[in-house]
RNA sequence: GCCGGUGUGGUGAAAUGGCAGACACAAGGGACUUAAAAUCCCUUGGCCAGUGAUGGCCGUGUGGGUUCGAGUCCCACCACCGGCACCA
């Protein structure tokens, strides 16, 4: 406890109307078709007692959401209610401005903590969780932020993950159609000829389902099975059995996105490639419209090139490079290589191919067979982290293969070298040593011929790694000639000669692989899918006649809940810990249930969607909420009342998605594109209304510790809001994290500066109140219950400066420079301006011996937003000494300024001599520009430094500045 | 290496191309007090001159440029932070 004397008594205050607001529901936000209670402030403010608006006779919307925490057993540090704050403003200048604000929280509950805490004490990980959102619930609720806790979601709350599961069937159900360039289900599915049924009955069948037909039509059988793989191989969530990220210390599966320089995300705990069959979303399918609409929405330039460049698109051409003397029978073995250089083709000495590419086996000569064998040996057992760490050199073999250069014939070398990697184009590159810098160091090492093919466009630059556009030389063939163009024309003609040489075409190719979306866990969403297993004929010892496929479970299953264990390991086998769940996993005789579950990213993919209509047990989400709070139903009809709902809406139509979302950069290409991707899944499928999810996004910056590093544990310089709230109180500590500086900065926390903002929160208060009634409150708490101490905050009186009298012009004047900064302020998220703007106002109120009413109970107004308990508690003063608006200041309406009050009748006019101030000249407002030029020359302070100079020119910005150039 | 961001007093920071440092913190001085806390008032970018009011010069990472005028725009560079990184 601190020895200072409180400020005021905030520990009273804030407790009071945390309980208010939790009472009257006053945070609630109104869906479409709902009937809206007489007595709720935002109802009575809008005129809509006992009525059941449509969403066009609702005030328009504006959804501002916080991304949801995690939470974890440690509580809420300082980081999270920074974002948290300032939606919170946002949420509430919104509501004062007339908006039905939709503001929610929930809990990004799944995850790998409460599990790991299960698999060392054998506490159910829900217990685990449900603990962590109580501490989390209460330290965010004490922040009195303004949240409709009646939306409040869970990821891991049946209810909720039902939904996911549905959602991952509708992936699951559907194929991404190039033709029409979006998702469709599997009705629209045109199969191949050969896969046509050859009676009707079948085709009925059509796109699900997957019921066998009886046994004995073994044709039948055999059609359906390879129609079923067929959908199987186009599905938006399908299952693969590629090399994936294994993490041993965790004992799962990891997406690219979670694998850091060979390390986990989580723990960074070392990875490896590892075969294993797995469930993937195509999120590649989305890779252009992910990367177009980046231009619809209003995210920060950093963001979208993040994104940019993690789903890195690249132009080029696939060019195909014949076997030389091949000793194998097979007619046409080509290698395809992706270049985005055709234009180097002449330059190309060697080719490599990934350790991994399948034509190694078939291409490598019996004398370097031994090499081959023991190079691919040794890269497959190396770890990614080993591989990038060891990156500064390059290692490859020669496979004793040569490729024949199509362009110009000539024979070259074919390599496998770990320096190309199989996931990414055709894994296979030509190797152009003189302008591409990994050829170069590997042609280096190997001593491998380097060919000038680009003249770089400064000829003192040395050509040899050279990599950017130049002019193309040595670029002539037989049949083809390039010499002598400019890069990008020589890209096109070498393009255009190989298309109709069928020898290659051009290509686009994607960073972006498709999302891992199965891990080896308890604590997630199962998949609602089963496995079939059997023998089409029973007792049969033919491997042939073995089935195993995979079939969704029916909506009415949902949700699949996970099962009861006593022990949350993997098994023994390495199986994932449902395994063990014998009864569960066994549906019935060969039908089996998946036992891998979904990545924590799936319940955060959609759950914006969810708070919009969170009880809804039919659907995820109503049409009726997903459209008004999306922004499509407004758009389409703009009622008159909404301009008459206040004056201060000014927008047309309603933004589309969320209008602002809020959170830190470590979401940047995780979350925030996954999310985008299952959005547009279901835009495609006409579950939602908008392309896009978030319309405007912005990052808050980190908070640092206060001895400027980042805040961990290990260093010790963790801040725990609730010690400050102890002692300052949440209006304080709310003010604080904006008053630090812009939003999107990094800042370091300085706990000397909460006190600056509590002093000013101080300052407001002896504003308001009489200083003796605040001594006699002092002394009654000293001997009162703490149970009636809320009580005595009647005892507080108003100061008897503050009456109802009319406002001088100075004090209007005030007034209304206040409203007019903070409301701009708070349009363009500058906080921490708009707190120094207020505190400008209290400094200057101070000093007033009449406060007038009116004055003081629009400034509350404005402090509303930051500093909300302080403000209701002395609204509520006001209102019961003078009767002056209603109990609550949540919705009341916010003050407009009036730039009449604000224009001054003289101006002080700052005037320049070659750039320099010489003086400051004090005018009628309304002065010419040449009566302004003559004063500023007749300035006594001018005149010095113009005698003996030609004036050569004079400067009059009007109602700025005078600058007079000498010479 | 590539992409993005940021460099302003002792500190956090502010400034539509037009008075650099608003608002705070810290520091120093004063008032009140038996004393302290709290509160209130004053000073506070650097250097120089003056007893003084005051005046002058310098000053927004570095070097150039555009402009009557640059923290702000352009070019080159340096440092720090974040992201990506053998993606052909």
């Amino acid at each position: 406890m601190s020895s200072t004397r409180r400020q005021y008594p905030f520990h009273l205050i804030e407790p009071k109307w945390q309980a208010a607001w939790d009472a009257t529901q006053t945070f609630r936000a109104w869906n479409p078709g709902e009937t809206l209670p007489a007595d709720h402030p935002f109802v009575q403010r809008h005129g809509l007692a006992g009525r059941t608006p449509s969403a066009a006779e609702l005030p328009p919307k504006y959804y501002v959401l916080d991304m949801f925490p995690y939470p974890s057993g440690a509580g809420l540090h300082v980081g999270h209610p920074e974002g948290y704050t300032a939606t919170d403003i946002l949420a509430r200048y919104h509501r004062a401005k007339g908006f039905n604000v939709l503001h929610p929280m929930g809990w990004d509950a799944f995850g790998l903590p409460a599990e790991q805490y299960a698999v060392k004490t054998g506490q159910h990980p829900r217990k685990t969780t449900e603990a962590n959102i109580a501490t989390f619930k209460r330290q965010i609720k004490s922040l009195g932020f303004s949240y409709d806790w009646s939306r409040e979601l869970a990821t891991t709350d049946p209810e909720y993950f039902r939904w996911t599961q549905w959602i991952f069937l509708q992936l699951y159900n559907s194929w991404f159609n190039p033709e029409t360039n979006k998702a469709e289900p599997f009705s629209t599915l045109k199969y191949p000829a050969e896969l046509h049924p050859p009676h009707p009955a079948l085709s009925s069948i059509g796109g699900e389902g997957g019921r066998r037909p009886g046994e004995g039509e073994v044709s039948d059988a055999d059609l359906e099975a390879r129609r079923r793989d067929y959908r199987d191989s186009k599905r938006l969530a399908y299952v693969s059995e590629a090399p994936v990220n294994w993490c041993p210390e965790l004992g799962t599966v990891l997406a690219n996105e979670e694998v850091i320089d060979g390390k986990s995300e989580v723990g960074g705990f070392p990875v490896v490639r590892r075969p294993m069959r797995q469930w993937m979303l195509r999120i590649t399918a989305y890779a252009e419209k992910l990367l177009n609409d980046l231009d619809t929405i209003d995210w920060s330039d950093s963001l979208k090139e993040m994104q940019r460049n993690w789903i890195g698109r690249s132009e080029g051409a696939e060019v195909d490079f014949a076997i030389a003397d091949c000793r194998l029978p097979i007619a046409d073995l080509k290698i395809r290589v992706f270049t985005t250089r055709p234009d180097t083709l002449f330059g190309a000495t060697y080719m490599v191919l990934a350790p991994e590419h399948r034509l190694v086996d078939e291409i490598t000569t019996e004398e370097q067979w031994q090499a081959v064998e023991d190079y691919r040996e040794h890269t497959t057992r190396k770890s990614d982290l080993e591989r990038t760490e060891l990156a500064k050199e390059k290692t490859g073999v020669f496979t004793g293969a040569y490729a024949i250069n199509p362009v110009n014939g000539e024979r070259i070398p074919i390599w496998i070298a770990d320096y190309v990697l199989i996931s990414y184009g055709t894994g296979a590159i030509m190797a152009v040593p003189a302008h591409d810098t990994r050829d170069f160091e590997f042609a280096t090492q190997f001593s491998l011929p380097i060919v000038q093919v680009v003249q770089p466009p400064d000829p003192k630059t040395d050509w040899r790694g050279f990599v950017d556009d130049g002019t193309a030389m040595n670029s002539t063939g037989p049949e083809i000639s390039i010499t002598g163009l400019p890069t990008p024309e020589a890209k096109q003609k070498i393009a255009a000669w190989l298309e109709a040489k069928g020898l290659g075409k051009k290509t686009i190719n994607y960073k972006l692989r498709d999302w891992l979306f199965s891990r080896q866990r308890y604590w997630g969403e199962p998949f609602p899918i089963v496995w079939r297993k059997g023998w089409h004929t029973p007792n049969s010892l033919n491997l042939a006649d073995y089935y195993e496929f995979h079939e969704a479970l029916p909506d009415e299953e949902l949700p699949v809940v996970p099962p009861q264990l006593d022990d949350y390991k993997p098994t023994p086998e390495g199986l994932p810990p449902l395994a063990r769940a014998m009864e569960w996993t066994k549906v019935s005789e060969g039908v089996y249930r998946e036992t891998n579950t979904m990545p924590q990213w799936a319940g955060s993919c959609w759950y914006y969607l969810r708070y919009l209509d969170a009880r809804n047990a039919e659907s995820f989400v109503s049409k009726s909420a997903e459209t008004y709070w999306m922004g499509s139903a407004v758009a389409a009809n703009v009622s008159p009342r909404q301009t008459e709902a206040s004056h201060a809406l000014t927008r047309t139509a309603p933004r589309p998605g969320v209008d602002l979302y809020v959170g830190g950069t470590e979401h940047a290409v995780l979350h925030l594109l996954y999310a985008r991707f299952w959005h547009k899944v279901l835009y495609d499928l006409g579950h939602v209304s908008t392309p896009e999810p978030f319309f405007k996004l912005v990052n808050q910056g980190l908070i640092l510790g206060e001895d400027g590093q980042k805040m961990s544990k290990s260093r010790g310089n963790v801040i725990n809001p609730d010690d400050i709230l102890k002692e300052y109180g949440a209006d304080a500590f709310r003010l604080y994290e904006m008053f630090m500086g812009p939003l999107e900065m990094v800042k370091p926390w300085n706990t000397k500066g909460v006190e600056g903002v509590y002093r000013f929160l101080g300052r407001v208060w002896r504003l308001f109140v009489d200083e003796k009634s605040e001594v006699e409150f002092e002394q009654a708490e000293t001997t009162t219950e703490a149970a009636e101490r809320g009580e005595l905050l009647d005892l507080i009186r108003l100061s008897p400066a503050v009456k109802r009298a009319p406002a001088t012009s100075a004090q209007l004047k005030t007034l209304h420079a206040c409203i007019k900064k903070v409301t701009e302020d708070l349009d363009g998220l500058r906080f921490n301006t708009a707190i120094s703007t207020m505190m400008v106002f209290v400094n200057e109120a101070m000093a007033w011996e009449t406060k007038p009413v009116s004055v003081l109970r629009e400034f509350l107004i404005l402090l509303q937003p930051f500093a909300p308990h302080l403000a209701e508690e002395l609204g509520a003063k006001l209102d019961s000494a003078f009767a002056v608006g209603r109990s609550s200041l949540a919705y009341a309406p916010w003050p407009q300024f009036d730039p009449a009050l604000l224009v001054e009748s003289t101006l002080e006019i700052p005037v320049q001599v070659n750039g320099k101030l010489r003086d400051k000249i004090v005018v009628p407002a309304d002065i010419s520009p040449a009566e302004l030029e003559q004063a500023a020359l007749a300035a006594p302070k001018v005149q010095p430094f113009l005698a003996g100079k030609t004036v050569k020119k004079v400067i009059v910005v009007s109602r700025k500045l005078v600058n007079v150039a000498v010479g």
